[in-house]
RNA sequence: CUCCCUGUGGUCUAGCGGCUACGAUGCCUCCCUGUAGAGGAGGAGACGCACGUUCGAGUCGUGCCGGGGAGACCA
């Protein structure tokens, strides 16, 4: 695989192309991020971004993870104690995951955004921006909530951050590229330069399909589920048997063997009593859908293998958890 | 600071002084399918808080709290 497509696989959006491939050909030492809100426990939607970011440590580029503990504050998450406390489990998690500790730099918001340069900065930032360019951008207001100043102040610096971090190459979610967006538009105005933005989709609930709803609410997989509790969530998934259900529905366990698994597993064994047939194993994604598709690979199969590699993947990451847990 | 509107299960919602508070959706359980969903059968879950009026208040009044809107101030 070559770089390019090693630095945009499984990403829903490159912006842009060129820019992204101008990094693809001399990947070494340039510095992307991703930035997160602490929790204390990793969930699969975290994990997607982290697939991206051990990627990028593959290709040759250094990783920043912004623990970002002031943005939290914002959203009201709680005291920098509680934040901090949380954000030291997670980087523990992404370590377990399989960040690749030497390539990636662990940075606290706190450490720099209280400085006079950036706090000037941002209050040039939001005298040039509007309040409901700022209010959309704020992906992380949900529901029916009601925005505060600390609302819309925040997504005014993740588009700052970008600049100070001295990154070549923004990461987040698809559920952030209206920020990545304000980014490109308003960092030229200060001076800066608009940095390339890669974007990762947004894995469909896992018990309905119903798309692009990120970690909100429903079942989710997470660091601090048993192997029991993975079978059982997994078991119960939406699972029919076609890559393209009926409607705006996902297949969500296609799309964890697509986005989780395969890029983290050379291959897939699929195991299967020889009354069904017998075992599988595939060695590409499009192959096993393909299966499934046909008939060839029933969707119980599917999940049990599933179960399976989830749980190995998020194993480590566990027992991190249960050793943070008992201090 | 003043005034107006608003507050029922997770979400949306009926109720308009009177039996164990309607319904939808979500959630949980079971059945049915070699998964899940769909379908069928059950289940848990609510009147923001406090006084007061009344035989009796989700339903009326007052206050407080929370949400929304407007006005005043022009420093």
């Amino acid at each position: 695989m070559d770089t390019q497509e090693l630095l945009t696989r499984n990403v829903d959006e490159v912006v842009t192309e060129e820019e992204v491939a101008a990094i693809a050909a001399d990947p070494a030492g340039k510095r992307a991020y991703v930035g997160y809100e602490p929790s204390g426990v990793l969930h699969i939607g975290h994990l997607l971004t982290a697939n991206k970011l051990i990627d990028l440590q593959e290709a040759g580029m250094e990783v920043v993870v912004l623990l970002a503990d002031v943005h939290a504050y914002l959203n009201g998450k709680g005291t920098f104690e509680e934040i901090r406390e949380t954000a030291e489990q997670m980087r523990a998690q992404f370590l377990a995951y399989g960040l690749d500790e030497s390539k990636t730099e662990f940075v606290y918001g706190s450490e720099y955004q209280l400085e006079e340069d950036y706090v000037l900065d941002l209050h040039e930032l939001e005298l040039s921006t509007t309040l409901s360019r700022a209010q959309r951008a704020m992906a992380e207001l949900q529901g029916g909530e009601t925005a505060k100043v600390s609302h819309v102040v925040y997504p005014l610096m993740q588009a700052l951050d970008i600049e100070y971090l001295d990154l070549d190459l923004a990461v987040g979610g698809m559920d952030q590229r209206k920020v990545h967006m304000l980014m490109r538009e308003e960092l030229p105005g200060l001076g800066y330069e608009a940095r390339p933005c890669l974007h990762t989709p947004i894995v469909a609930d896992l018990t309905t399909g119903e798309g692009k709803m990120s970690s909100s609410e429903g079942v989710t997989i997470s660091m601090e589920d048993s192997t029991a509790d993975i079978e059982s969530k997994v078991n119960s998934a939406f699972c029919p048997p076609t890559r393209d259900p009926e409607g705006d529905l996902e297949n969500p366990v296609l799309e964890l063997f697509e986005y989780h698994v395969f890029p983290r597993f050379e291959s897939v064994l699929v195991e299967r009593p020889e009354k069904y047939g017998g075992d599988l194993e595939y060695s590409e994604y499009e192959d096993l859908a393909a299966d499934l598709e046909s008939g060839e690979l029933h969707p119980a199969d599917a999940k049990g293998t599933l179960a399976t590699y989830l749980d190995e993947l998020i194993a480590p990451g566990r027992a991190a958890l249960r050793e943070i847990r008992q201090d």
